[in-house]
DNA sequence: GATGAATGAGGGTTCATTCAT
DNA sequence: TATGAATGAACCCTCATTCAT
């Protein structure tokens, strides 16, 4: 029992180290050897907890889609309107990143990757899916709840998941835009720009 | 002369075979030599044009970058009100990734690869600045013709240019997201969502 | 502790199958992969006892240059006048190459490489330097001890050196020629040529 | 006729250039183009006059033999005693190499390529053995004029011949060594230092 | 003849992965 | 289990040589 444990904390303390690393200098650049020496280990003992430097990718992804999973199922079983918990999401995924800005900065990596090789056991495009139904699903709610201004659609989904997707990526390429910062203007665009009457 | 104008598209045309390439495998997969087949040429020869590898990735940039600066310098000098030119913007953009998704594929590429050596000569977070401020200035002349809704300020460019590059985004990833579809919606949200009076 | 010396064993069995390849084919014939075949090894595992194909020849431009050390050094230290510790000088040389007569012929190498990239970290003139300067003071010493014939001056000492390596080339380049037995007439005319009195 | 003449004028003027850049950069490190660059001409103009890249080498070669064979003649022609010729001898390769220093230069190149493909075409041990011959025919003239001290037989030709080469190979590695000076001490030692009676 | 663009074999080096200790 | 030395496939780039113009 104690040894899974130990095994389990080893491997995440070896992940944790490869996401700095990918974080700093990017995935194709980062070797094994790098990634053993952030984690103080050697460089055949990553291989005891990770296939492959493709798999420690892959499980970066795996922690990354499981933060977005469950800033989902939080919008879902929030309360709230429609709007308030299509607010709170947005500002949901911003913390989120924010919170842990290099799990975020390897987001690069993961959509390059998802081409290649190391695409094997990634779903991207399905986190971006859950992400525009779950938006479109808070849309849905509120234009039941008749607060949502007319002419607003699943498309919209689109347009609310990329301006938060859209604002991360700025600031990955660029860390000086202050991300934190974004949640208010998104939220004023995305949620109360849709609200019937307008904004303000 | 005539010799000038063929080393010019012989250049082009190694340039467009890596574009291809790169949009198809990543840059990471891509061997020269896979770049060297797609233009039909021997590998050596894509060096009589190019440096080095990296130097296929910093010329698809600048190719990249020459159209985002044209679309720009088209907002900046267009007819319409601050909105009906930021609308403008928005659409640009979006039939400029539509007409040549290719090369907007490699997107992911140049976010991947800004934090490595490739990174020499692309100044990939020039990019998003100005279009965050040209968008800052369409939203300025809006406000002082009097057509923006209080409260939307130069944090709101962010958000704008986020909301477009988060929807092509989406599109890299998923290809089945129709990006041309999104153009409306984002107008919607972004322009008409900022006007005085609000959307219809 | 057994690790490091090894290690140390390896590096030298790999130094070792470099010169008996450059010896017989060249450095400029030789690939990395000709010295890790003559060793017994993989082509990697050359890189990790040296940096480079290039480092291979520093080491053993090195070897040679410490033997050439020892060599002046017996000689400084050596007993006798000054014409009988030249002599001994003469025969040390001589012994040295024929003993390692695959050290000895990549000299031609080091000669070759100084003009360029490999050259860094290999001063061979200063070998020759060194020879000139030990037989200066040696001829200085005799003369001293009054045994020098007149008009012998440290411009001989080039020319002596000259002797010793000049014979050495020729049999690099016509290994049908038999060094060992060269020292001797070596001896006669760039030692006993130079007493006083004259060789009997 | 005139063509013939360009022609030969031409194949010279690139092998010179060849000579120039081959002392300067060393052969290993020169690449065909330049050579071509050093001549004045186009890479393939090299391949109008020259078979291959090695053909520059043994051209410069037979060049620096056909220098060594005039040498050799003037000496087994020339007037006075076995001892004075061979003074002369001496003297004639010493100003032969620092007339042209530049084709002197190569002699490593020629040396190290022995053992290569380079080599074929070219007899380098052959121009030693033509030195030492001619030495030992000087000597047994002077032995059969009575003015050669006891002992000295065909070995010393390889002691004499030894010097001179030594000599100049310490200033093809060491340009500082005043190489014309040393024409006198390698005569005092290996001509005077060898006479009935000795040096004064 | 003269050119230099095009070719593609060659080789230095890196690094993911394995495995004996 | 942990290590890191060893491996060898992969790949970038160079450059000798060719040949169409």
């Amino acid at each position: 029992m104690a040894k899974k444990v130990d095994s389990v904390a080893r491997r995440d303390m070896i992940l944790r180290a490869a996401v700095r690393v990918f974080a700093r200098q990017g995935f194709a650049a980062t070797r094994v050897e790098d990634v053993a020496a952030e984690a103080g280990v050697a460089k055949g003992s990553v291989y005891l907890c990770f296939d492959s430097r493709d798999a420690l990718l892959v499980a970066a992804f795996e922690e990354y889609a499981a933060q977005a999973q469950a800033v989902i199922q939080e919008a879902r079983s929030g309360a709230g309107d429609g709007l308030e918990r299509l607010g709170a999401l947005v500002r949901s995924v911003v913390d989120m990143v924010a919170a842990e800005p290099e799990l975020a900065r390897i987001l690069v990596d993961l959509w390059a990757a998802r081409r290649q090789g190391e695409a094997a056991g990634m779903d991207v495009p399905a986190v971006y899916r859950e992400y525009r139904a779950v938006t479109a699903e808070l849309l849905a709610d509120a234009e039941a709840e008749g607060i949502l201004r007319a002419g607003v659609g699943e498309v919209h989904a689109a347009v609310v998941v990329g301006a938060i997707e859209g604002c991360v990526l700025q600031w990955i390429v660029d860390p000086a835009l202050p991300i934190a910062e974004l949640a208010a203007p998104i939220v004023d665009v995305c949620v109360e720009g849709l609200r019937r009457g307008g904004a303000a």
